[in-house]
DNA sequence: TGAAATTTTGCACGCGCTTTCAAAAAGTAC
DNA sequence: GTACTTTTTGAAAGCGCGTGCAAAATTTCA
């Protein structure tokens, strides 16, 4: 059991060299379309294929691309990781999953994907250091953030304009003539989260504002439920409240209800991201689209562009966004 | 550049053979402590890393698991990819992540899959044919199914129980007096959507009972507020509707605000799965809870358990499912 | 028909690594 | 010191495949 076919087998089974094999299954090869057409016929009533990861070893392409993704179980990242995936495999490649989880070390994890020999990493969570940017360029696997950049390093990277988004957001409950704004605040350290605060308060100071509450989560529902209910029992007059995502505002809105506070009346609140459930649920969700889709095509763009020049310059897209209207805010 | 350190490199540098190299990184391999020691700091020193490309093609194994999943958007499957890429990559494994969507042919994707020499496969998405089962087996590469199961075709599965978790929502319908539901499916062909059915009806009947209306939507919120209204304007007196899985239940929770019908009072809507934002918004749901941790955990242990011994006996794990009881019905 | 141009084919080497085997080194006992 | 056992080491043979090169087969042209 478990005798796996190899190209050795076929080339005795159809009387031809072993070379002749190997031609068969390679689109431009020079062979005889007649012989080509009697190889693949007993490499087919042999159950053969050929060995990817023999072929691999030949110094040519695995067709492996790393794809770290954090937890998945979150709209954004499973909306994106789908996008993502289904682009990766309909162009022929295989992702490798990599899950960056609570304390997960993306760049461990990069590195042993590095040992996959894979072509090429995109990295859609955690934070990546300069020093695994490096090993992945001397690999030549070309390393494409998403959702965060990394300062002149030479990492390609896409990410929203979160700045602008912010703005949009920040206007619109200026011009509705809130003024007491508190600011609820993702994981630390993450670039989405100082970016996103960075546009809300130059948004804000911008009109002569400046946050009244600040307030810090984790990204998740829960923590919007819980960081809420602490924002609208802390006694503060407020008449906004600027979520870092989607899921946080969503939370938001649940202890705003069960405090019997009207949204967007009493208070407005606002996300980021527009994941699909925004649009649901008691109170549709104001927020600020951010292109998923585009987002992941342009990462596998800058992907394949690396791969065919190595040696082009680094490429900061930054994705536009658009303000979604709703009930919320 | 993209030169890439090879184990003969090292051995160079380091003055030794290069078979010393390979003992250096494979833990239980005879060398002197001394020189492991060397060798492993002169590999460091050069940035070298063994190729586990390479390393895999000598027969042993390539730590590749491939996982056919679906519409990673979708909570429940992202909720259960979550925990089966953690628990693999954190076993060691290297998840290869091949997307089932819409048309996607698992056979294709799984062969392709072999081709990588994947050392098992574990489907939680599309349909598996006793074709494919038999191509893994031949392969030497055990497939574990998630949420469906192959009957008398040697393939393991996991799948949590559908015919008991219907059980439990009926009796408890029936118990609070409503007899005039409906069934809302999802999409047709699937082991889940069938076997939940078939759990409703046989439970329905089991207190004289029968489906009153029976709509089919494709397991999403969109078609579960679609078919939800198609439903509530049939003009049929219901007081419940039964549907496949949360996602569709939510919609249909939404469908009958935007018709101004209280849930529960006029009508009772249940889900299964019980996913995260089950718990949340305007009407908690009353679900079956599908245990994905253990579902995760008993596959990879069905995966383990055959790499170590492919003779034993086929097993169809069924995990077990609560009632959880909110507000919805 | 024969020579030249062209295509098709097989041989053999190499990709980077593991592993068997036998030789060398080190340790042990007398 | 010798004879023997045990550990450490290097040479070499693959693993399954792609491909350059030269030989063989085929085609073309005069």
């Amino acid at each position: 059991m478990s005798v796996r076919v190899t190209a050795d087998d076929v080339a005795r089974a159809a009387g031809v060299s072993r070379a002749m094999v190997s031609r068969a299954f390679t689109p431009g090869a020079s062979v005889s379309a007649k012989k080509r057409e009697h190889v693949l016929a007993v490499a087919q009533a042999l159950g053969y294929r050929p060995n990817l990861i023999a072929r691999g070893l030949t110094g040519r392409s695995t067709g492996l691309i790393a794809v770290v993704a954090g937890e998945i179980s979150r709209p954004y990242e499973a909306w994106l990781l789908e996008h993502l995936v289904f682009e990766l495999s309909s162009r022929g490649y295989q992702p490798l999953l990599l899950p960056a989880l609570r304390g997960g070390n993306v760049t461990e994890m990069i590195d042993h994907a590095l040992a996959y020999q894979v072509e090429g990493a995109i990295v859609a969570a955690g934070s990546v250091s300069r020093e695994i940017a490096d090993r992945c360029r001397a690999s030549g696997a070309p390393l494409v953030l998403i959702g965060r950049v990394l300062e002149s390093s030479g990492v390609d990277a896409v990410c929203c304009d979160n700045i602008k988004g912010m703005q949009l957001l920040v206007n619109r409950l200026v011009q509705q003539g809130r003024r007491r704004i508190a600011w609820l605040g993702g994981t630390e350290d993450t670039f989405s989260d100082q970016e996103r605060r960075r546009g809300v308060e130059q948004a804000l100071s911008h009109h002569g504002l400046a946050l009244l509450a600040v307030h810090r989560g984790d990204f998740s529902l829960h923590s919007g439920l819980n960081e809420g209910l602490a924002l609208l029992d802390a006694g503060q007059a407020l008449d906004a409240i600027i979520c870092a995502n989607d899921a946080m505002a969503l939370g938001v809105i649940e202890a705003a209800a069960q405090r019997g506070i009207q949204v967007p009346d009493e208070i407005a609140v606002t996300g980021f991201d527009d994941v699909p459930s925004a649009a649901w649920g008691r109170c549709p969700l104001t927020t600020v689209r951010n292109p998923v889709q585009e987002t992941a095509l342009e990462a596998l763009r800058l992907l394949e562009a690396r791969v065919q020049m190595p040696t082009r310059a680094t490429q900061i897209v930054r994705v536009g966004v658009t303000l979604v209207e709703r009930v919320s805010a």
